[in-house]
DNA sequence: GTTTGCAATCGTAAATCTACGATAAGCGCT
DNA sequence: AGCGCTTATCGTAGATTTACGATTGCAAAC
């Protein structure tokens, strides 16, 4: 019956696994939950704050910069970053479509946690 | 002034960053889309549909089965996959959290891409 | 019991991720 | 220009991920 085994991903699948990936791994999670509480966005601070060297800080930050979901400016020695609100829509956006296909998550759910 | 420098991640950001990781993948988001759309669960139909061999479709499976976002029941000779409803609860209750401490994020959003 | 069909596991290679120290780059101040 | 502070990048090592083919395991059918 016509499966036509796709031979790629969707748009919508590539960028919330892009933002899905970025948020996959506690380090950066605890990153946006600190920008989040105060929005104190120096660099500096967040490597105080965190059990990782100011490299490795650094790196994170780019890739949840590369995933869009924050924001670097550069203010006068130091760097500013915060959470940039348009990459976050995008992944409200995108997290909500794929809950709401789940007929599971719908709302009323954990009926039980039968199969088929 | 007494920044403690934690020395861990708190047991939600790293079960986020996990169920995050889990779905840092396009092809498990497709596994988890195409669990919603149809029931259909069985193991066998995702490869058809997928542009990835038998052994690595089980692969994925068996990490979302970790994330305790997918379950499988073994149902004769095949095996029958679909959502995990109480795991997707844990998702969907974890991410709302996260949102609710954006500020950016709050409903509003989108004035701007103002940082400090 | 043997065969058949489906799914999990094994073994593997290549790519990516994570972490760090060391080094460079940028900005403000003297 | 030169110095100090802050952040990015480089180089590197070890771990993990991703993908595949080949093999094993299991349940039904013959």
């Amino acid at each position: 019956m016509a499966f036509h085994k796709r031979t790629h991903f969707t748009a919508q699948e590539q960028q919330l696994a892009a933002m899905a990936k970025a948020l996959g791994h506690p380090a950066r999670v605890a990153i946006v939950r600190l920008l989040a509480q105060r929005q104190a966005c120096v660099c500096g601070e967040l490597v105080l704050e965190l059990p990782l060297s100011q490299s490795t800080v650094s790196q994170h930050l780019k890739e949840l910069k590369a995933a869009g979901l924050v924001q670097g400016e550069v203010d006068g020695p130091r760097v500013c970053y915060c959470l940039d609100a348009a990459g976050w829509a995008v992944a409200r956006q995108l997290f909500g479509d794929l809950l709401a296909e789940l007929p599971v998550a719908a709302g009323t759910a954990a009926t039980g946690p039968v199969c088929c």
